[in-house]
DNA sequence: GTCAGTAAGTTGCAATTTGAAACCCACTCC
DNA sequence: GGAGTGGGTTTCAAATTGCAACTTACTGAC
């Protein structure tokens, strides 16, 4: 059996509190399973409340609901896309558009792990057709990293924490 | 004002259930705020019951639902880390490890626009401490890519269909 | 003017989940 | 025996989800 030391950093987690406001706050605003679906489906294309309702199954009230808060949280845009009578769509901002690295790791990790005998989709670029290859580097050393050889710090260069994600 | 038409590849949805899948697969299991945070935790060592209870600020039945839940999903897997009493903690199973692409996206994405006024956090390769490059590639065109040029197709090769993430 | 249809919600209520906190069990060690 | 630790389980109120009926605001056809 192994026996494995608890993490000795417990002193250093004033700045880890830092870390943490990141990805809390990532999950306050789209960490519950509906909006990830919504934001997919603006992904894909589908930004009218009929037709991501329709695509999702979702209920209304709960589409409504989500659908309002990501408006307030700045990742979707309420836009118009008919005069009479006025209808609007959903729309990406720039800040929802950059959870589109979350959408595709989850993705990968999904059709990695939980294929269900469904086929597996690949990933790949549209120009050639190629899988595409997913990287965490450092640009420095022009290697390839591992989660493990991550270190995360406080932007202001206020100290060092080894942690993982 | 903009008028947008809706997506027009409806009619090839047959094969988008297949991308579908992953993505509602990944989010059964790990779609929930509680169960990120808990891998969260675990990434960064904290492993044991008490320790992510702490940690977590979460309600002890939460904590061992989700931990179960985890568990039977393969996720984590429940080690004993000493004799006398037996006690357990919760190591990440390779499927587990495989979810640091999305916690790492996820802390990106926090870190860029949830920072709240907390200091961001950089994310540095433990070796140099110089800051990592996240990417998505084609190997065969040696070009990074966009969100936007990258389609997603069966496994297959049954056919092809243009989807965002 | 009436009516049907569409889109985008809102409302009411039951079921489910979350959250707080008390409680419990199984040890170990002094 | 008793205190302390670790790891839960149970109870119950509050919050959220899910279902489905209902509503509002049009437009266009007759």
């Amino acid at each position: 059996m192994t026996s494995t030391e608890p993490s000795s950093d417990e002193a250093a987690n004033a700045s880890i509190d830092a870390q943490t406001s990141g990805i809390q706050g990532a999950l306050d605003l789209v960490g519950d399973r509906w909006s990830m679906l919504i934001l997919r489906a603006s992904f894909r294309g589908v930004r009218r409340f009929s037709a991501i309702q329709t695509d999702l199954g979702i209920a209304k009230n709960l589409l409504a609901d989500r659908l309002a808060r990501l408006v307030d949280a700045d990742i979707l845009a309420r836009v118009p896309y008919q005069d009479r009578p006025v209808r609007h769509e959903y729309v990406l901002t720039e800040k929802g558009r950059d959870l589109s690295a979350v959408l595709i790791a989850l993705m990968h990790w999904g059709d990695r792990w939980c294929h269900h005998g469904s086929a597996p989709t690949v990933l790949v670029h549209d120009e050639c057709g190629e899988p595409i290859e997913h990287s965490v580097r450092c640009p420095a050393c022009a290697t390839d990293l591992s989660p493990g050889q991550i270190q995360s710090r406080p932007g202001r260069r206020a100290g060092r924490e080894r942690t993982k994600p």
